[in-house]
DNA sequence: TATTATACCTAGCGACTCGAGGTATGGAGC
DNA sequence: GCTCCATACCTCGAGTCGCTAGGTATAATA
């Protein structure tokens, strides 16, 4: 059956988008950036690490992102950093972000085109 | 194969909106409503009717939306108009999608090279 | 020593989208 | 009259992704 009962998140790769955003310009470890997506979203955005360490391990064997153990006050941690190839990849989905937010916003805006009186 | 090779649509639970708010005002059938999206959102988003269907049918299912059979042209069509629990499920899906875009938004946007506290 | 917080990871389920296919009718062209 | 295309409906199977719920291990705290 379809449950279709409100869940709708709107979520479908963005998890992925926010991740190689993050990462510009800095170095992030998994439960960092849990914390993090959270934390600047204001809670609106909650991801668990059964969602980001599964999308970071597919960046990493994609070539997006590099990764390397660190050893913090005794905690061991894997730090990822964006390659080349995140980069391009950060631009694609962002464009691709942008141009369907658009067509939303168009849409939901509505009148635009040749809306009927309401 | 490729586990993980992420086509990253951000589609996720949109279809539903569109529909919901393409319907307020006017009544409108499937094949017509695949159309509207198709063309208002100059193709950016193109979603077949093996995706639109199926969520009329669930809406409708739900009390989102009425359905009546009309017959225009010798060609039989099923007209879907809103019912107020379809206006608040508009409702709170726009609030939704809102909320999500402006987390994003501020992630892909924010100076945040320094700060996990906002 | 027991509990909590940090930090990593995986498996299974469910929900959603996509593509391909199937039915039926009206109109245009030959 | 017959064929082909556009209209208009529908469903099923596959694939992907996110969510929940687990599981391991160590450091700090009570």
């Amino acid at each position: 059956m379809a449950k279709r009962d409100i869940g709708a998140s709107f979520v479908n790769g963005v998890p992925e988008l926010l991740i190689l955003r993050l990462l510009v310009g800095q170095e992030m470890y998994g439960y960092e950036i849990v914390a993090a997506i959270r934390d600047q979203s204001r809670e609106s955005l909650v991801f668990g690490e059964g969602v980001i360490y599964p999308v970071l391990h597919a960046l990493e064997h994609d070539g997006a992102l590099k990764a390397h153990r660190k050893t913090v006050n005794g905690r061991s941690r894997v730090y990822y950093r964006l390659t080349a190839a995140g980069e391009r990849r950060l631009g694609d989905l962002t464009a691709t972000w942008s141009k369907v937010n658009q067509a939303v916003q168009g849409i939901l805006q509505g009148g635009t085109q040749h809306a009927k009186a309401v």
